[in-house]
DNA sequence: GTCTATAGTCCGATAGAC
DNA sequence: GTCTATCGGACTATAGAC
């Protein structure tokens, strides 16, 4: 970095943000996400692999700090537990912007494509602690299982946290997305 | 119908999943296919929304039979064996075509926009069970963590049955992923 | 930084079934 | 006539190639 202005990417992904919640995701182009940043075309796609990532680049510290709770969670812990309490430690980072999550949730809702990004996302999350799992010893299928029903925790508690008014934490909604987890699959009525 | 050839969606389909396994999804443009299948780019675009959509029309009937399972399971039975147990009974459709599943498989395996397309339809499958849920009178959030879950299971479920010989069959590999899932829900160590 | 291929849309025209 | 499925060609923006 020298002779262009700082923080291009961060410039980049406000612009983008803006646009979509003004006009909509498909009703913006790139060229006025650049033009409203003060950048060419060229630029963007340098920065991100398409018009879509630019909504996604804060997955890739989630997915690290995820891993790396994981795997420094004592042995005890049971799997299951230990991948959410995985997901409450970053919950933290969301918490922090409340607004701005909201903001980007209700542009993802409105748009498939963007949904689908998404949804790869918490797949390669997903996949992720699956193997942070097996380094500590679960085997497969449980590995497997465990982080994929976690996830389902989280993307349940999520979507709750984003909706109700700001009285509970997301960790706390993830808590208590879990307990009903745990008591839907030991029903036996 | 009479001047056309009938059966263009069904050719369509094939020529794709042919050249997909052939060359790749991206090295495949839809020109094609559509030469291939003795029709133009136009009838492709009608026919499906876009190039990837051509992989997963059959699931559209997958969800509605999976949504009349549950919508037809005793009200005793607890939601998430309901949701496992309609996923097995549309496992038969799949068990039929195997080889068929593993072509599919094999090329979605390869490319990330595949994945994403995929992934949305198993969404979008477990946000229609969890209505049926609700509808058998299943509150929230048990009704989407079931759905959730239940395809967590089926995923997992899945993937081991058309990567390991033909032995076992999909039902009895869902089976195996629940208990599974069920103890590791369980589990307090 | 420029050029280009291709996905995907929109206008319409046409041909057969009913 | 009405309905549905095909085809023609022009057009834009993304995304990758040079």
């Amino acid at each position: 970095m020298g002779r262009w202005e700082p923080g291009a990417r961060e410039r980049l992904e406000r612009a983008a943000l803006d646009l979509y919640v003004e006009r909509g995701f498909e009703q913006t182009t790139v060229a006025e996400i650049t033009n409203r940043a003060g950048l060419t075309e060229r630029t963007f796609f340098r920065h991100f692999a398409d018009k879509r990532e630019v909504l996604f680049s804060g997955q890739a510290e989630m997915l690290e700090s995820c891993v790396n709770a994981i795997v420094g969670t004592p042995e005890a812990v049971a799997p299951l537990d230990a991948v959410a309490e995985a997901l409450q430690a970053v919950s933290a980072r969301l918490e922090e912007r409340r607004e701005r999550s909201q903001r980007r949730q209700t542009v993802i809702a409105a748009n498939a494509a963007l949904q689908e990004r998404e949804l790869l996302k918490l797949a390669s999350l997903a996949s992720a602690i699956a193997d942070a799992l097996r380094r500590r010893g679960v085997t497969e299928p449980t590995a497997s299982l465990s982080a994929e029903a976690g996830l389902a925790v989280f993307k349940v508690a999520y979507e709750r946290w984003i909706g109700e008014p700001a009285v509970r934490t997301l960790a706390d909604v993830i808590q208590d997305s879990l307990d009903h987890l745990k008591a839907a699959t030991a029903a036996e009525r």
